[in-house]
DNA sequence: TCCTCACTTCAACAAGTGTTGAAATATGGC
DNA sequence: GCCATATTTCAACACTTGTTGAAGTGAGGA
């Protein structure tokens, strides 16, 4: 292995291009942002990034499918743990929110000033019509199914179609929050702050189990 | 008045921009549009955009801006009659949230297709990162700051951050639903589909109200 | 009729865009 | 050292971008 080569056997330049493209991609959107930007924060030249991913399209998509495998990863395990912890009994609406979030909180994902970029763009692309949905559920939506079941098994006979909004009401939320956009900051006049993850934590999973509960069947 | 007039007195061709370009900004984002295809949509010549609005950027407040006082009208409305049947007691929870969506979903704002493509914009403003952020502030949150008083009404002696903390979750729930992204189609299969949003109102309303009664003070 | 003014179009500029093919360089196996 | 391969740079093309100044149009008032 070369010492150009980090653990992943990737160049170092191949990453580069994607941190940039991460962070920039999260900033501007992927219109508002130029391959020659992109490659300047990566310092490197404009056309390794097409031989490295092709379009520019496609290192979208790269960016976004980096993460994407990791933090499913990260939460079919914290899944698997609280379904785990729970047996033989269904877990608790607020141990499966728990899991789903949890992961945004722990370990690399907040020493590594990546995974904050990742969040925004996730919240991107999430709020961009037609487009958007497609690469969410490209990406995403094999693990989201299993926690809706997950949520279904907790909640008893629940109305399909009042679990599917309820988890949206979640994915909104969470990318919004997650997004870090200095709106709350603005709103509560500097009482809340977007950067302060971990103090958010506690009121949305408070938020977002509730909700979920005001659907379980009488 | 001219016959190039309606009834607001402004030109029909200032007007079929803004209609062009916020049906375009609302799809691709501000730097996903080119003022040609905007002008094309309109049926104009591209330099009267910027006869009319001035730079690209001063277009898109003025279509942010145009819909943003109506809405706002509506909604104070909406709240102060929720306010005013329920005295002399505080409105409930659920009253503050009907009043806060109802609007979205009577009158021309159902009939007129601008406003679809109004909702998707807000979604898009409301998840950008830091400009995204002022310019929610600056349209939208004197009305704003009224329904959060009217929650704190509601609610009693409630810990200011849950407060503002649940509201963002309800904004990120909120303005993901109405931006129609097609991503509840896919996920659910087609049982629920993004352009119901009729169908979503109670689902949602409810889910909201239940998080917002979960920080009420015991 | 002529003038004024608001509105609209035309033509063009200067800068920036993604993408590419060929050349240059580095790397690892023999 | 030599060769095949992977990586990186260079230079350039063809095209689109926002913006502008000058010219054109039409209606209403004097």
């Amino acid at each position: 292995m070369s010492l150009a080569m980090p653990d992943d056997g990737k160049p170092v330049r191949r990453t580069a291009i994607l941190d940039a493209a991460e962070a920039q991609f999260a900033q501007h959107g992927y219109d508002g942002v130029n391959l020659r930007a992109i490659a300047r924060d990566a310092g490197v030249d404009v056309a390794l990034a097409n031989y490295h991913f092709g379009k520019k399209r496609d290192l979208f998509d790269a960016v976004l499918m980096r993460r994407a495998e990791v933090l499913n990863a990260w939460r079919l395990k914290a899944l698997e743990d609280a379904l785990s912890e729970a047996r033989p009994n269904p877990p608790s609406v607020e141990a499966i929110v728990r899991a789903y979030l949890r992961p945004l909180l722990t370990g690399s994902h907040v020493t590594e000033p990546g995974w904050k970029h990742y969040y925004a763009l996730i919240a991107y692309v999430n709020n961009s019509p037609d487009w958007g949905g497609k690469l969410m559920t490209q990406f995403f939506d094999p693990l989201i199914i299993q926690f809706i079941d997950a949520l279904r098994l907790s909640l008893g006979d629940v109305d399909e179609k009042a679990l599917y909004w309820s988890y949206h009401c979640f994915s909104g939320a969470l990318t919004l929050t997650f997004a870090e956009t200095g709106r709350i900051d603005l709103l509560s006049k500097g009482l809340c702050r977007s950067d302060d993850l971990a103090g958010a934590y506690e009121h949305v999973v408070r938020f977002i189990t509730a909700g979920f509960e005001s659907i379980r069947p009488a």
